[in-house]
Order: C-alpha cells, then structure tokens, then sequence
DNA sequence: TATGAATGAGGTTTCATTCAT
DNA sequence: AATGAATGAAACCTCATTCAT
C-alpha cells in the first residue's frame, strides 16, 4: 500500500507532504482514539486546511487506513534482515531484535500503533485484519525465528511457541501501550527510567528463553 | 464510588437494576469504545429508554465512571485474601494467582475494562487516575507480595521489583487485550484454546522466576 | 373560571391546595417564563411530586391558564366597587385607585402577572385573549370611569379615551414589569424608593389629568 | 461588540450575510421568546442550515447576546445628537425626541428588543445588565437632558428626575411593548391607529411637562 | 492546488406526560 | 390521593463531507 500522490502534478510541486498529514493524524489518532479526533484537529496540526486532507484521503477512515499501513513495515524489515544474516549466539540475537524494536517502535510515533490497533480493532476489522497480516504475524514470526535459532544451537531449553513468543513479546509491548495511554497520566508515581527498564525487561525473558 | 440506590419507595418501584445497566454499558465501551458507543445503544442494550439512563446516571460521562469503579475490586479483594493466608510453595500460590486472575477477570465481562482504560485513558485523566490507584497499583502490589513470598522461601531467585511484576502479569493481559480487540476479528488463524494457552504461559513465567 | 377540585373526595380531605400550586406555579412562571419553567420545579416548590399536579391540572398549558385566570378578579372587583360608590373628588377617587392597584397587584406576586402575559402572550393566544378581555379591558374601563367621573365633576381637562387611560396606567405598569425583570437584576443603582416613587409618579399622571 | 467578520478569505466567499442571522433571531426571539425558540426556526427564516449558525455564533445564547447588543446603539446616538445640537423650544424637542424614538424603534423590528429583555432579564443577568447600561441608561439619560432642557428654558414645571423620566416614556414603551404582545393577538378590538395615537400620548406627556 | 464556508445527519441531554403501585 | 419510575419526542450542538472559488 502506497502514500497517495497527489492528482496529478502539472508544473508546480505539491506543497503538502502527505506523509506529514500520515504523521499528524497518527499522532492525533493514538491521542484521542479514532472517533474522539476531529478531521479539523488534523488539519490544524499538519498546518493545513480541512478540504486539503480530502485531496489526499477519501474519507476518515481511508486515512486511518493510511496511518496503519505506514510506518511499521520498514522497522519489520530491519529486523528480518538482522535475523537473516546472524551468526552469533541466540541470546545476543534475541537482545538484538528486541533493542531494535524498542529504539525503532517502542520509543518512536510508530509505538502508538499498537494501541491504536488493539482500541479501534472492533470497530475497524478490514484495517485489524491487515494489520494482523502485515504487521503482528511477520513480527511473530520474526521472534519465533529467533527462538528456532537459539534452540538450534542449544542455548534456548524449547522450540518458539505461540505461547512463548507471546511471553517474549508482551511486557515489551504492554510497557509501550502503557507509555501511550496511563503514561501521560499524572499518577503519583515517579517517572519510569525506560532505558534501564527495558534493558532488565530483555534480560528477564532472555533468562527464561535459556537453559537453566 | 456506589450504585445509586433510591432510598425510600412510595411510588412504583424501581423495576430496572442499575448494576445491569453498568453491565451493558462496560460491554459496549470495551465493544466499540467511548465516543463510539451511543447511549442510544446502551438503552437499547438494557432494554430501557434512552430517557431511563439519566435517572441513574448524570452524564455519559458519569456512566463510564460506573463501569471503571464497579467490577474489579471484588476480584482484587479475593486474591488478596489468597495471598494473605498462604502456606504452602511459592510456585503454587503464583499458580493460583494468576489462574484467579484470569478466572474472575481475564475469561469474563471484567476482562474487557484493561482494554478499555487503556484506549480511553488519555481522554479520562480523573477515571484514568482511579483505575491506576484502585485497580493497577492494588493488582501489582499483590503480585509483587507473591514473589516476595517465593523469594523469601528461596524458591524464586528475586524479590518483586516493578520490572519483574510486569513481566509476569504482561503474557495474561496482553492475552486479554487481544481477545478483546484482535481475538473478535477472524484473523484466519485456527481459534486459540485459551484454557491450555494460558496454563502454559503461567508455567513460562513461573520458570523464569525460579532458581534455575 | 374556577379552581378544579381533587377528583371527588370520600371520606379524607384533599392534603394539596391547588390554590398553593398555583401561586407556586405563578412565582416561577413570572420568573423564569413559561417554557423555562419545569413542572418538576413547580412541583418542588409546592412540595409535592410531579405526578400530582397532573392530578389538579390536565396540562402544563392548562396551569399556566388557572394561573392567569386566578387572582386580578378580586382586585378588579375592589376597584370596581370602589368607583362605584364614590361620592368625593375626582382627583382623590384617582388616587385611590392606583394606590389600590399598586397595593393589591403592583407589590404582591399578582405584579408578575403583567411581566409574564407580555413575555407569553403571542404563544398563548386563548390565554391572551382571557386575559385581555377578564383584566386588561376591565381594568380600563374602571380608569376611563374614574376620569369621566373626574371631567363629570370639572376637575379633569378631558373625557377618558384610550390613550388618556394608557398614558394614566403606564408609569405604574411599566414600574412593575421592570421591577419583575431588571428589578431583580443588580443594575449597580441604588435600590429603588417603591413607595415614594409611586406617590410621585401618581401625582404626575393627576396633575396631568387636572385643568391647568 | 461586533458582529463576527471573517478577515481574510481565500476559499469560497462567504454567502451568509451575520446581520441577517441577527434580524431573523431578533424576531423569533421578540415573537416566541428565548426558550421557544429553536435555532431550526431561526436558520429556515434565514434561509441557511443549523449548523451555518453555528460558524458565526457559538451558541445559542451568544446569538441572543449578539441580538441585544446590535441594534439600538445608532437609534440612540441619533437621539443624542439631536439634543446635543438643539437651540428651540423644549416642547418641540420632546416632541422630536419622542416621535425619532417612535420612528427609529417603536415601528421597527427593534421595537421587539423591549419586550425581549422584560421577558428574559432575569434569565439572562449578564446581558440584562449590557441592556441596562447600554440602551436603558443611556435613554433615561437623554430624555432627562431634554427635560432639564425644557426647565431651563423655563418652560417644564420641573428639572427631570427618575419618576418623570419614566412617566415621560412609559406611555410609548407600554404601547410597543404591548404591540409586540397582545397587539398580534385578535382582541375584539378595533385595529388601533398607531399614528393617531403616538401624536395624542406624546401631547398628553407634554402637557404634562409644561407649566400650567 | 488549496481553501474554508456550508451542510445535515446524528449525538447527548432535557422534560412533559403516563402509569403501576 | 399521592407518588416517582419510566418514556420518547425534541432541543442544542458537533463534525465528516462537499463544493464554489
């Protein structure tokens, strides 16, 4: 799926970057929820006008559609080709692929996806469908070829199941979903330090993926 | 936070159970979510007029604050009494933990509210703030507590610190989190058994808490 | 026009008075007009619950007509009777009849009556016109029968035609719609003096009324 | 306050004309009073749709307030500035100041915004209390200058204080008031000949001003 | 190309009215 | 006789979408 282009460009360059709107919408969009973001709150943020985003996108929901099948494809395809070419040991790969998709997802715009994704699935089941398809399969496969690795050379005590990648998995994402939504929420806590907790997050089920 | 209970009858009594309309109305918030969902909906859900509604509820607003603060506590005060009065292993007072969590909490209505709060947070600071105060920092301090346990019979290799609490509970909520938003969806993959899924990830998080 | 009768009494006396539900529904008619005015408020303020005004009254409507219909007849009656039997001057039978009006109508709750028919009578024509014809067309000819009484006698410049009448009534009416609309806003004037400006403006209209 | 003008347009100029909105508020407002009132009336007597309203006022009490502050304020600065230059005699500007009222405001639709404010000044305190000291001051204030006029000149009997200011007016604002209420309602009466009847009431109020 | 005025369907909320007790 | 729970039509207001410029 591609970025719309702009109608046609005769002479002059388009002004407007629809990746920008792409951007802005994702932003609001994770904010608010679909429903809960006004078309002119979009507008407004990615500095244009309300009828502008109709040049670029068919309707609210094509834009939506936009913003989830943007952004997380290139981050996947990194991280397939780490798993590619790697030679070393299983745990340092799986250290690898979960630090990348931290530095690459987790603390990036794209890190609101998921939350998107799991408030607005119902409600949406052609965009949920693609972006189970597109975006949680080849991520569960690409951890589940992480874990074969691992087993193979010895180090990991079982193959990857369903289950385990999603233990592998979950308190990474369940920490960015938190970011997303009770993390801009004062709460009485201390601000978590996320590099250090992640890094122990990755330790903690690298330790349980291991022999003991 | 109380179900509104008229105190004194002369006229015709009350014939519609606030709790049922609470009941349908977390059902259809954690459906379609907030702004989605029309009071017109819940009404019809409960069997009522639209009009019925703002007889125990002052606002839209008011009614999802019914759903967030009824509901959960009774869970939590059964596993605090479980934990409370624990004799026995370490790995078994972890076991009946979480298999209780997801008995009163994950497999029923209930389990929806996690999804729920977590799309609505941002745009509910104040219902956002009571649910991490009432229901989140209850839930992991009673986790945290059960690993102390473990730890201090030297079965586990660690006390509870925060990361370690998330990596347990994250496997059971995203779980819940995707049966209430993706799991609804038909992703052609085969319908998960959730009975076995769940017994496995439990036995995966209580390995990774032992001594090896 | 009467007040209607609790629907046949046997054996206990009513415990309402449906006169009180009128002078209730009056005070809040007057203040708030008749569409912002809830029957739940008249309700309260009588101290009964909606669902008996319904027994006294067939309507919202039909309250706000006993409401216009009580109350002036008596005053008009006084006035009349007063007129009719004065043997005295013409300038001081005058006085009395608008120190009368103002006692009866202009300081009692009655005063609100002009304010709220001005503000409902295109809304309300049956209405309008009952009052017109039972109030404000008797109450004129009482005044044109005091100032023919006065020309009669050669005290007064001229017979009572309608404008006459009008120019005499205005001060005091005007005075009491105002004191029942802005009257009761802080206006950042001094409180007004009613009864010196009454006699005040009482003299203007007879000195006008008198040859020079 | 000003009627909302939209500084730069570079999309589709603007059809709707903000005065319009306010004329035909103005009537339904003065015909059926502010409760009754919906905005559907007030955008099919325009000739635009609901939400139109709604890009020029944010509500519909801000419409109502735009409706009281437009209007009256040049009606009155032509009054003052008839007094402010007058050199003849105080019966003639009476009488001018009195007819400009009836010509300007009596016989237009802004004879509606007297009735308006008797019926919703209490519902309404802040912009009773822009109408007070905008429109109802600045009036008193100009007839009592034509009064202390006239004194001067030794024509009045007296300096113009509170009472004779109303008495002086009341006549003519009793008569609009009552031709925006009860004079659209069928009263058995004879149609009233306005302009016969302003000249009589005006001649009465001066003679009651001049000395004997 | 880009704009922003205009629309109207649909949402939340209110309240006169009914009726079983 | 009196109550107050329940109703549903209708009000205010929002916002995705259209379109003339």
């Amino acid at each position: 799926m591609q970025l719309p282009k702009p109608p046609a460009r005769r002479g002059r360059p388009a002004l407007v970057d629809p990746a920008a709107l792409v951007a802005c919408a994702l932003d609001l969009f994770v904010e608010k929820g679909y429903a809960a973001t006004r078309l002119d709150d979009v507008a407004r943020a990615a500095g244009v006008s309300k009828g502008t985003l109709y040049l670029y996108f068919d309707s609210k929901h094509a834009l939506f559609a936009a913003v989830v099948t943007q952004g997380l494809v290139p981050a996947l395809a990194e991280g397939e080709a780490l798993v590619d070419g790697y030679r070393g040991r299983g745990a340092d790969l799986m250290r690898e692929l979960l630090r990348g998709w931290w530095r690459l997802i987790g603390e990036t715009r794209l890190g609101g996806l998921p939350k998107l994704m799991v408030a607005e699935a119902r409600n949406f089941p052609d965009i949920a469908e693609l972006y189970h398809r597109e975006v949680m399969a080849r991520g569960c496969a690409l951890v589940r070829r992480a874990i074969d690795y691992g087993h193979a050379r010895g180090e990991f005590r079982g193959a990857g199941d369903h289950c385990t990648v999603q233990a592998v998995m979950a308190p990474l994402l369940l920490r960015v979903l938190m970011n997303h939504s009770f993390g801009c929420v004062h709460l009485g806590t201390p601000p978590q330090d996320d590099a250090h907790d992640i890094a122990s997050t990755i330790d903690f089920v690298i330790r349980a993926l291991e022999h003991d």
